[in-house]
DNA sequence: ATAGATTTCAAACTGTTGTTTGAATTGGTT
DNA sequence: AACCAATTCAAACAACAGTTTGAAATCTAT
């Protein structure tokens, strides 16, 4: 029943975690909602930090991977990719989610975006670390798509494109109830993601704008 | 004395939550480095909740009317102007905050991401009850250069635009550090801003695709 | 069936949070 | 100078956080 107990943890983890963030949500809440002992969070898992870390593990150990598979069955079909064949490669993976876990998706990606606003850079460097390859990967397959943008300008565009991507998600719930309320849809995360990907395609796409970042050095 | 005391706690308070969030920042981080007493907040303030709502007043009704008066200076000269005009009605009302406080754009914008990931949609709410004619007025202005898109795609777009933005700032820091070790740039606010319009309005301007939000539909 | 390891459980512990209290101090007015 | 209101202050408050404890219960293997 060992295996029961910690995964029964993990998905009222998850779903906490990602509807009011780790800080706000208590081990109290969590092993309430899961109908298990408080302790046995720390049994199990050692610790809040180390549990936040599991749940999302449990993610990217899916994601990445399957994210790497696209980005080389896109570069070894289509040498010369363009920036919506790039960011595509990452839709599949994530809506694979959905079948690992329901509403999978949705959950990973808040997660997510909790991860990347509130633990100041802690999950960056995580992946970083542990995702390296792949995310490697998928700068070179940007670089092949926009290769007149500086190295320095796609890192930025980068960052513009996961802003986007993770702010999105992390308020979808809000911005589906507003879609309902206001323009009668009914809104998934697959539409959510099919409406983000025009978007981010033209961003990073956008002609380039070497500007200087001394602009009073413009004068000396 | 008193007004001295308010001002100290609203300069203390809005550098920690913006470096570590409203919840993560507690009233004695605050007072310490504001070099007031613990109940001094409460009694300045009531509340921790109506402290945050006051650091965040500080900066908008500065912003709000600045940036309704620069999109009324556009349409009068521009009754049809593109969505880069219209963002960049943003710019010097955001860049004026430096002058109202040091760093102040920084910090604003900071709060403004921190705000609306971590108080699930209270300042959404707040800024549309008490700035919803120029939120109207700045839609409006995104419907007149993108005619093309209907009312609901520009909602997402919007929003797409917000999170970015508002990401974008409040993993400013960050992002400056990489940057600098990476690429050797030195980076502004101002800089990131200059970066941030041309991704933004490509990607607000994007062809539309009125995507079926229920993809099963398209069977039945 | 019994011994030993694993897992659960209620309870307590330590530290921190926002808030309140009531006395001490300060400021301005007459 | 004397009074009253406004402000500051140290201290305590209750609620809640993550973690630890040691005994009870359960499972596993001989």
């Amino acid at each position: 029943m060992s295996a029961e107990t910690k995964v029964q943890i993990l998905d009222a983890a998850e779903r906490l975690f990602a509807e009011h963030g780790f800080g706000d949500t208590s081990l109290r809440a969590i092993t309430t909602q899961a109908k298990v002992n408080l302790a046995s969070v720390n049994y199990h898992f050692g610790s809040k930090k180390q549990l936040i870390q599991e749940v999302l593990q449990r993610y990217l150990t899916v994601l990445m991977p399957a994210v790497d598979d696209e980005l080389q069955n896109l570069l070894r079909r289509q040498p010369s990719p363009d920036v919506g064949q790039v960011f595509s490669c990452l839709v599949k993976p994530l809506l694979s989610l959905n079948l690992v876990h329901p509403d999978g998706t949705a959950i990973f990606v808040r997660l997510l975006g909790r991860g990347y606003s509130e633990s100041q850079g802690h999950l960056r460097k995580y992946i970083t670390f542990h995702y390296g390859a792949v995310l490697r990967a998928f700068v070179h397959a940007v670089h092949l798509a926009v290769p007149q943008l500086s190295p320095a300008e796609i890192f930025w565009r980068l960052h513009f494109a996961i802003g986007t991507f993770v702010f999105t998600m992390a308020s979808s719930k809000a911005l589906s109830e507003i879609a309902l309320a206001d323009y009668d849809q009914e809104v998934t995360v697959e539409g959510i993601i099919a409406r983000l990907m025009p978007y981010i395609s033209a961003g990073v796409g956008a002609p380039g704008t070497e500007v200087s970042p001394h602009p009073l050095m413009d004068i000396a």
